[in-house]
DNA sequence: CTGAAAGCGCTTACAG
DNA sequence: CTGAAAGCGCTTACAG
């Protein structure tokens, strides 16, 4: 099914099936665009990707990279929306796991030549240059400034225990470096407000989602007595049951506090005090923002740098 | 940097440089071969997907659907080592989200042009029927039967269940229809084993990962005295939150067995009791059966319908 | 053993 | 208002 098939059908020129199927045919009579839509619709008429590309110098591919630590959210939440906004644009999203190197990323946008490329997770530098020397358009979550996000988080985590009474504090963060990318500037949050208040400086473990691991990591900080700040609610959930086995009061003897408001997280006995953090926002806006550079859609209303983070407070503090 | 630059810096033509970067060049001479393959370095010349696919009637991507259903392996695990092989096959591994319509797969595949689509979920008829029209390979988990595995998995979880002494068990299936695509097989697992055990038939309950409706599905069981076979083991964690709650002891008075053994599902207190299910390894001989069949690769020796099931026992049941 | 030419399916100036 | 032609970057017969 080729547009000469289409052109065919229609009684026009090939060249002429392109303008108007790419809406650019003006210049047409109206039963013209009529019969062309008409006989694309009646042949199911695909265009070649590979046949735009190479003759408009760009695909129409979207690449989002996902990273390869776990959040919140899943991909359908994502980008299901995102899927389909940008298939009524005639692009087309697909998804490609973060390549490990910068040189692959290299080689990713110059075999697809991709109209943009998206991250879930800020560009470096360094690939920020690569792209734009290729001429990618790239995008980002690109809060404000990332750390600042995460030390944010960890402020408010501290603010909560010291607000609940604690008056000594820990951060937990995970023991395998590479998904923790975040734990340092909400170490730094926490360790801030605890200034702040006239605490010590907070310990800090790392451990995984493992009971044993669980159970040491809460012996060291020496309960009771502790407010901890946790990476996440699975690590949170982890010491929660260390708590338990230690047979320790949970938030008289151990307070937690965890982050991203997993479903299980809200199941725990008792509930976990978190915090919630809607992933889907900052990537709707990614999209947004993306589509206004476009030029093909309002610019997005809202801020995009907005950070919507919601204590939910539970049981464990 | 198209074929041309590293034609002219090698000193041949453009025919010569596609022969020999495609490994067909046995014709030429090794001085000639070796200066091309230098410049193509030199030059760090990538390719044009488009150019390639349209000289070449298909593209070198291959796409892997992605499935609604949340399931145990993260994306990474399962399509990391993947992307990578495939890469190693000049083959471009894209990830997207499982199309809603069978229309919808025709024209990303009318597009695409596609060298080959997996699936992480089988594919329906309908979809298998159009791939075949349109001339692209498909592949699936493809297990023996689907429907199969999952009366095994019921069967399991209902053996040990009645091993250790319950004599009334119950299935806990998701509330979320579609988020519930295997319950169906594994209930009639349950019920299977049920009466050869000569017990009554299972009472089955729906519901979301969600306190409230925990306890309240654990009150219709009409504890003391139940088994409960649960779709994964978010959905058994709730119920052993529920138990608590209740003041039910686990496993004397309420047994509780998963599935998926998730990290989490083995820091409870009792830690579940769950079936341990390798999803990588059905993905891996997926892409390990799609190489052979590319013919660049000796075929896979495990078989592929093995069905990689483990009791973990822990202490809920 | 190597190069020149045609063609893949599309879009975009350009000529009528 | 419409069509014919050139060109996008590649591969593959084919001619030398």
């Amino acid at each position: 099914m080729k547009s000469e098939d289409v052109a065919r059908l229609a009684g026009v020129s090939r060249g002429a099936v392109s303008q108007i199927l790419n809406g650019r045919g003006e210049r047409f009579s109206a039963s013209t665009i009529e019969r062309v839509k008409e006989a694309a619709l009646e042949l199911d008429y695909q265009p070649s990707a590979a046949g735009r590309a190479l003759a408009m110098g760009s695909s129409d591919f979207v690449i989002a990279l996902i990273p390869n630590t776990t959040f919140g959210g899943n991909l359908q939440d994502i980008f299901g929306a995102a899927t389909e906004q940008l298939a009524e644009q005639g692009l087309t999203l697909v998804l490609r796991l973060a390549t490990t190197t910068t040189a692959a990323l290299g080689r990713l946008v110059g075999s697809m030549a991709p109209r943009a490329i998206l991250s879930l997770t800020p560009f470096s530098d360094e690939e920020r240059e690569l792209l734009e020397r290729r001429g990618v358009r790239a995008f980002d979550p690109h809060l404000a400034s990332e750390d600042q996000f995460d030390r944010e988080i960890g402020r408010l985590q501290a603010r909560h225990l010291i607000e609940r009474g604690s008056t000594r504090l820990a951060v937990a963060r995970l023991q395998d470096a590479r998904q923790d990318p975040f734990g340092q500037g909400r170490e730094e949050g926490v360790r801030e407000e605890c200034r702040r208040a006239g605490l010590a400086d907070p310990d800090v473990v790392h451990l995984g989602v493992d009971l044993e691991q669980a159970v040491a990591a809460l012996d060291s900080l020496n309960p009771p007595g502790i407010g901890i700040a946790c990476y996440n609610d699975d690590i949170a959930t982890c010491l929660l049951s260390a708590a338990s086995i230690r047979s320790l009061e949970v938030p008289e003897q151990v307070s937690i506090i965890g982050m991203d408001c997993t479903p299980l997280s809200q199941v725990t006995v008792p509930r976990l005090t978190t915090i919630s953090y809607d992933v889907t926002a900052p990537t709707k806006n990614m999209i947004a923002n993306f589509l206004s550079v476009l030029g093909e859609t309002p610019a997005p209303d809202g801020p995009v740098n907005a950070l919507e983070l919601e204590l939910m407070v539970g049981g464990t503090t």
